[in-house]
DNA sequence: CGCAAGTTTGACGCTGCTCAATCACTGTGG
DNA sequence: CCACAGTGATTGAGCAGCGTCAAACTTGCG
């Protein structure tokens, strides 16, 4: 059975057979969001941790103006708040893009498999870095970045990990079931604008995007102009024969 | 003494002179840094958690094109990092905004306080859940505020972080470093629109800002004009009463 | 006193927004 | 099988917020 966030592991990892054996335990209690469906929002008190385990989801804000910002995209095999957002109220909410199925993981059972020292994990932690530092680089795209160049970029950081879970064909191409609008809300711009932006990007020749399929023919070219380093989602393999964290270690 | 990090605890939490004491052990390694210097610079493997004791500290990323997003301000009290930075090389440089004094702390030390069940453990895994959320708020400021409600979101902001260190006098007003490029870096405009942004806040009695030194005479309507809402920074004591979060709890 | 860093001001232009209409696609009910 | 509606994509015209460039001014400091 195709599990995203096994792969998503065992791109960075080993994972032994047990390991494989409790991740798939994550999964007991799935249930299903259709699409436009908020998953949590805000204000609330999750009692679980959510685990994307089909389709996708956005993580939101909106301003009393009325605009909304995303401030993450949640693709299967993503975590959504891991385990910090059980100390607090939620103070964004989450919305299903997609038709969702979310699995719905006790606490317990997920710091059961944090809070040992095991390659497992550390893997799983590793996961929320790279969930601070894709907001991190969207507060790039946001500020910093043209409407080209931060469009490209995004659609650079959804290659990658969709690439990560093993949803990108051999010819390149993926699901990415964004419509305009909701790009230019993650990216800060109008649906007008994204249209023409994404028009822009199939003219040089760099996109192929149509029926909620992307093609990227040549990532590295687009990657260029994004200025796209794919270095911050830390999909290499870690050097597991230098463990220097050891935030589980209790006794020095 | 004053210590920053404790008062900042000593608001959502009660603090054992134990706890005190541990807390006042992370400070032993301090180092100190002049205004302009590089912390930890981006692809470093730091192997400290470090912990801003005085002075100011921003995050920050340089595009190809020369220009820099700070994603981050650390003020007193505040870790960088505290453990995540630690499992892979940093993907952003941290600087002195004005000079430092940075406490060294080693994993193990820190990890002793976190990884065990107490309202301590509690409050500091509170501390990351803040730097969360305050990045996504940056994302809303620099995406989706104007220049005018943003630049007032962001001094709204320090104003909260500096009043939960003690920082804020009487009067309202308190230490405020940052140059208007500073400023502009951090909500993604150029220094001469915050210029102009600070001389309208000023024109309009919201703000009273020279020499380093803000008051906001009326904070109720700095933060309606920002639409700045202080819950994400989660100053309010939290219901000890009701434990949610077992982290650290292994066996359910 | 003189330099460096930061602030202020002005003129001008570009990127991206607004408003609004039209087109395309898909699923629905008659 | 087709008219229709709803959602999303596309296009155009006009405009505004903010950037750029450049110069003058102010302040802190050695």
């Amino acid at each position: 059975m195709y599990d995203p966030l096994i792969r998503k592991l065992e791109a960075v990892t080993d994972l032994s057979a047990e390991d494989r054996d409790e991740l798939r335990q994550l999964s007991r209690d799935v249930r299903e969001y259709p699409a436009k469906a908020d998953i949590i929002s805000e204000g609330e008190l999750p009692d679980n941790v959510l685990l994307v385990v089909e389709g996708w989801a956005a993580r939101y804000k909106i301003l009393p103006n009325g605009s909304r910002q995303i401030i993450g995209l949640l693709l299967p095999g993503d975590f959504c708040g891991i385990h910090v957002a059980i100390l607090a109220n939620m103070d964004h909410s989450i919305l299903a893009l997609t038709p969702c199925r979310v699995a719905h993981v006790p606490n317990e059972q997920l710091s059961r498999l944090t809070s040992r020292p095991s390659s497992l994990s550390r893997a799983l932690w590793r996961l929320t870095l790279v969930d601070e530092a894709i907001t991190r680089e969207w507060l790039l795209n946001v500020g910093r970045r043209e409407a080209y160049e931060a469009v490209a970029h995004l659609l650079c950081e959804l290659h990658s990990r969709m690439q990560l879970i093993g949803a990108v064909s051999e010819r390149g191409d993926f699901a990415m079931p964004l419509t305009q609008e909701e790009i230019g809300d993650a990216t800060a711009l109008t649906s007008v604008h994204v249209n023409r932006t994404l028009q822009r990007l199939r003219k040089d020749g760099l996109i192929e995007l149509s029926h909620r399929e992307l093609c990227i023919p040549d990532v590295a070219a687009l990657r260029e102009v994004a200025g796209f380093r794919s270095d911050y989602l830390h999909c290499e393999p870690c050097d597991t024969n230098q463990p220097r964290a050891i935030l589980w270690r209790t006794t020095a």
